[in-house]
DNA sequence: GATGAATGAGGGTTCATTCAT
DNA sequence: TATGAATGAACCCTCATTCAT
């Protein structure tokens, strides 16, 4: 296992003192759960990628599980970290335009959602099998609603967004933006190319939701 | 294991004739198979929920991945089906709105969809695990778009749809369904109360959609 | 594994439909039980032993306790059936000596005992570990109990033991008992030339207890 | 783990020079090895409950056997030098009554033997399954056994004890005075309420050896 | 067609032990 | 002396699959 770049983004500062072998074992179960699915990965698998004995893993983590969730766990606070700081100042603009909104929104977090395809993907495969992962997941996305309605209730006010329930509005957008993510990058990649997805293919999918969301 | 209402809509006609073991180990599939995965999914649990000796399992389906292949093409030829004669009156309409198209497209399928949520569920978990099923699929979408697109293009020409590649136009709905079924019924189901998803939520999305395709 | 005598001793009448490699397992186990200890036998040598597949075990007991608690349950089972049956009978003679009394209750199971010393070792040996095991042990005690103390009470009527509490009187000759099948069986059999232990060894140690509880 | 009395008594001058660790590490192998069997105590267990890093242990003692070598050989040892010089007194009176010699026997070790239950509890629950232990223990057994024959000769010349075999005298002690100790404190200490063993406990059973082994 | 006893490879996990620090 | 990260064999048990009945 080579460097693995998710592991700076992943765990910084007071988390980087983890050893080694502790590090390569995350590597090696991020690559193996992302393409196989955290039931079909074994253990051993997970220790001959890492280059470690399997007893290793176990000294490390307390269970297969636990080396999963302290994963997607560490993937979700992660992400609610960036979003809570970085996202905080795109909230707290007011937007004159729908437009500029879901732009930076999405354009804002574009490279690093990709970067990280296989964090996410299995966040998304593993979150209908495992309740922990999803309640996880679930306190992530409420934690964020707020502010999200805030702004969505701001823009109505301005008469930039539909006059709909300000929480369906934010669903819309998050499903739709999971949708094209899910497809892309998790159920069938093959079917878009995924190298061609550049600014021009989001520019499109903002200038779609913007519309979607705007008075006519 | 009694009656799945699965059963008699995925297998009509000739294949009617199957042996009643044969129904009952594929209605437990199923439903296993929706709740656990695949993986996580034993021969043994689906012998017990449908009570039937281990070994009858392997006399009608080689192997467990058989049986899994069995029911998956069986749920894509069925929708291809469905989707080809049903759908194919919804193309032939030459359309004279948008919003009338979405909706029918979304409404006429709302009931099917919703009623088999178990069998997409699987679909959609497991496509990312297994190539064959991932090119079933694909080849399943790859057969539909041309009529889609067709259909696209002819609004296009009216003026009632946005002059955007219309490849891309139909990639943009399918991923914005396909998100909004994923997050209802796959992902998140809590976030969502699933009861509460009647003809208003579906009316919301199609004016989503609709808006976010019209010229303005 | 060849004929184990103690099968048929342990099992009769329906459990005799046994499955032959139920039969091997569970001679295999009591064979390595008795030797090694539970703790220290491996099922794979249970399997080995047994001539059969490792998973053949646990098709049988669900686990490795299960096969332990089987075969103690099955021991204190027969040996209850045994003592209640065939001891009822010495109980119920009123004996005029003391003597004839401890000498039938040793002799009487004396070749039963010796011949399923591997039963008894195992017995003895793990139930200072395992509760349950202890407890079905302390209830077999608890029911021959009642019948011990009303023989001993009558023989006390007709002066022919001291006059001791009888509970004490009874558990003073079960310990004497047990003391003496553990030294020679489970402890240390090399220093006692267990082929020696003839009807002259016995007799000696019926004389020594008739002795203990009888007046002076 | 914090004093254990244990380690005072089994351990005296040259020895007492052990690092601290090293007794935590002996004090915590000894409370498991009572409770659970040594085959069934992980050297990790013992690393907790001595508050030790596991790796210490194996600088202490070569293996996990070699620590319940050492201390089942200190057990032996220790008691092998309190035979020798606090019963060579009892065995070098010259006794006037049997009943006096059986006493001091017993009485004369009362709380020793209670007090170091867990030590004996060891010694005798693994004795079956290792044999050195087991030969150390017989050669133990076989070192006392000519002073215990002198003086039952001895007391048979006064006439005091049954014209008997000699070492079949000793044995038939021994083996009763187990098997009151194995019953009580070993296999089943709950069909004898230990708290209430007291003198007059310990004074029926000496009466009992004693009448046993006194012409009539 | 249906059974379920039997298989043995492989599952996750614990084990006693080593060794660089 | 003491540590605890690391090991890999062995642990108990489950797996998908076979086959005689």
């Amino acid at each position: 296992m080579q460097d693995s770049h998710w592991l700076e983004w992943l765990f910084d500062n007071d988390e980087k003192n983890m050893t080694n072998k502790k590090k390569q074992i995350i590597a090696a179960a991020i690559e193996l759960f992302a393409s196989q699915g955290y039931a079909a990965t074994s253990t051993k698998e997970i220790a001959e990628k890492a280059e470690v004995a399997e007893g290793t893993i176990f000294k490390h983590f307390n269970s297969k599980m636990d080396l999963m969730l302290f994963i997607s766990n560490s993937i979700i606070e992660k992400t609610d970290t960036l979003f809570e700081s970085d996202l905080a100042e795109v909230f707290n603009q007011t937007y004159d335009s729908l437009d500029a909104f879901i732009k930076s929104l999405l354009l804002n977090r574009y490279n690093m959602i990709i970067s990280k395809q296989a964090l996410f993907k299995i966040l998304l495969q593993e979150i209908p099998f495992h309740m922990e992962i999803r309640s996880a997941f679930i306190q992530f996305i409420s934690r964020q609603i707020p502010a999200f309605i805030d702004c969505i209730v701001a823009m109505q006010n301005k008469g930039l967004v539909i006059d709909e329930d300000p929480d369906t509005i934010v669903k819309l957008i998050l499903t739709t933006i999971m949708g094209f993510l899910l497809s892309h990058y998790v159920i069938v990649p093959e079917l878009f190319q995924t190298q061609n997805l550049d600014a021009t293919s989001l520019e499109t999918m903002a200038q779609f939701i913007t519309r979607g969301l705007t008075k006519s």
